[in-house]
DNA sequence: CGAAATTTTGATCACGTTCAACTTCAGTGG
DNA sequence: CCACTGAAGTTGAACGTGATCAAAATTTCG
């Protein structure tokens, strides 16, 4: 599906210039849909970078309450973001996939007001969030990078408030699942009709405010109207339209930073 | 309760300068609490205001769909941001009150997601968002300064998700109310024990996914509970630790931003 | 003052939760 | 290789919360 060597990501935009042995960094992939990152600019990035973590399954990231004072940018592997509440009930506030940064918004709050854990072993590239602003000062785009993605995650998680709060949990499902393959795509990781899916059912169903067992019927009910497939974490958009059609789902890309000439 | 007159903020920080004139502007007292903003840096951004909007109560500002590329800085006067559905529903995503941003993260993204309807009378701010970008550039402090502010955004969206998705609606009611307090104290226009609250019922049930009938209830509840009083679009705290305890309210605030010595 | 918006109350009922049991599957050690 | 274990997925029955609909009371505003 891609031919092209150097591309990154398939929409109509000017293809940025992404060096060899960045190509696979979904982090980058992401970037490469507002802005130009220029040879130097990959540099000082990756300059920051204190170290590679490897991760394992399950294994917590951020503790709630705990202060971070880190970024993380997901190398690869899924983690997910929650909070656990006073009745033992737990609600999931997003989904982290490759190309995400952990520690966004919980670096910039003087709390982390949420824990993250790991669904699946994961890598990290991990840095400062100090010598981030450090470089934010000497090369302001990146700090405009930061306000974008932070952005971006403000609007996922806005989408999930309409979902939890007014859709039907058919709907909810179906626009919950449209957007991990959505979010998925930007990174260059899901093909036109199929994406992993490595959550379990409890996990969604944390994420959606809804109980293990209506979720297990509400994707019964989208398997049995041939509108989703699931093999193996995997899941298979057999009706996309269709199923974009009940879930109303607009993706939501970011624009372009508008970025001055002289800069 | 403010005897200093330079006091922007009742917290225990170094006060931030704040040139006479400013000291009203309650976007500016909500910067001050991480960022500390010189004489020539409030000129830097006054000179960006293309003009001061006033705007009428129920008044269309952003439409679901269509670009915005403008930021708007509430002076004063409440709105709300909300989304629309197929069946008639309406999900308020998140209320804008003095010192909030209009257009983050709706100017961020390729199309508005949602709709910003102002609910009392307003006077706002607006700059084009090209200028602002253009003024992170050649002052980097300002991009993270809208960075911190699209995640205190983000943050105040996650609340409302686990509000929604797992909280009882008495839980929720009470979260939304201190939610509401604490981020009016932040920029001043808060007492200790009361703030203005111009929503109605039906405004606060849209955002928490309950049924005008049942928030009413359930508010009928707070207030037999002897928990607060409402009179006048206004909103008694007659027991707030008994309510952060119910709510298991933790306000979060921003840290300030470790700008570099040399910056 | 009259009209419209908002708040309040009540009765009914559907949807989704809860709880419990059972199945399936992946991984592990005997 | 199979027995065992724990996690994840599936199904059913009963219950209760909060939605829905309708109407009255109250407030707001032109």
């Amino acid at each position: 599906m891609n031919e092209l060597p150097l591309r990154i990501i398939d929409r109509n935009r000017p293809a940025a210039v992404a060096p060899k042995g960045w190509r696979e960094e979904p982090f980058i992939a992401r970037l490469c849909n507002f802005v130009d990152l220029t040879r130097s600019d990959l540099d000082a990035l990756f300059a920051l970078i204190e170290c590679e973590h490897p991760i394992k399954k399950r294994r917590e990231l951020v503790l709630d309450g705990y202060p971070f004072g880190k970024l993380g940018f997901i190398k690869d592997g899924f983690a997910v973001r929650y909070k656990l509440l006073r009745n033992g009930k737990r609600q999931i506030v997003s989904f982290l996939l490759p190309g995400d940064v952990i520690g966004l918004p919980g670096s910039f709050l003087d709390r982390a007001a949420h824990s993250v854990i790991a669904v699946t072993d994961m890598t990290l590239r991990v840095c400062a969030l100090d010598a981030f602003v450090n470089l934010c000062c000497r090369e302001p785009k990146f700090a405009l990078v930061l306000t974008w993605l932070a952005a971006q995650e403000a609007a996922v998680y806005a989408e999930r408030i309409i979902s939890i709060g007014r859709r039907t949990p058919t709907e909810r499902l179906a626009h919950f699942l449209l957007e991990i393959h959505s979010r998925l795509s930007a990174v260059d990781r899901a093909d036109d009709a199929s994406c992993e899916l490595p959550f379990t059912q409890e996990m969604m169903s944390d994420a959606l405010g809804l109980s293990v067992p209506h979720l297990n019927r509400t994707l019964r009910q989208l398997r049995a109207g041939g509108l989703v497939a699931i093999d193996d974490h995997r899941i298979f958009f057999t009706a996309m339209p269709a199923l974009a059609q009940l879930a109303q789902f607009q993706p939501v890309n970011p624009v372009r930073i508008p970025m001055p000439a002289f800069a």
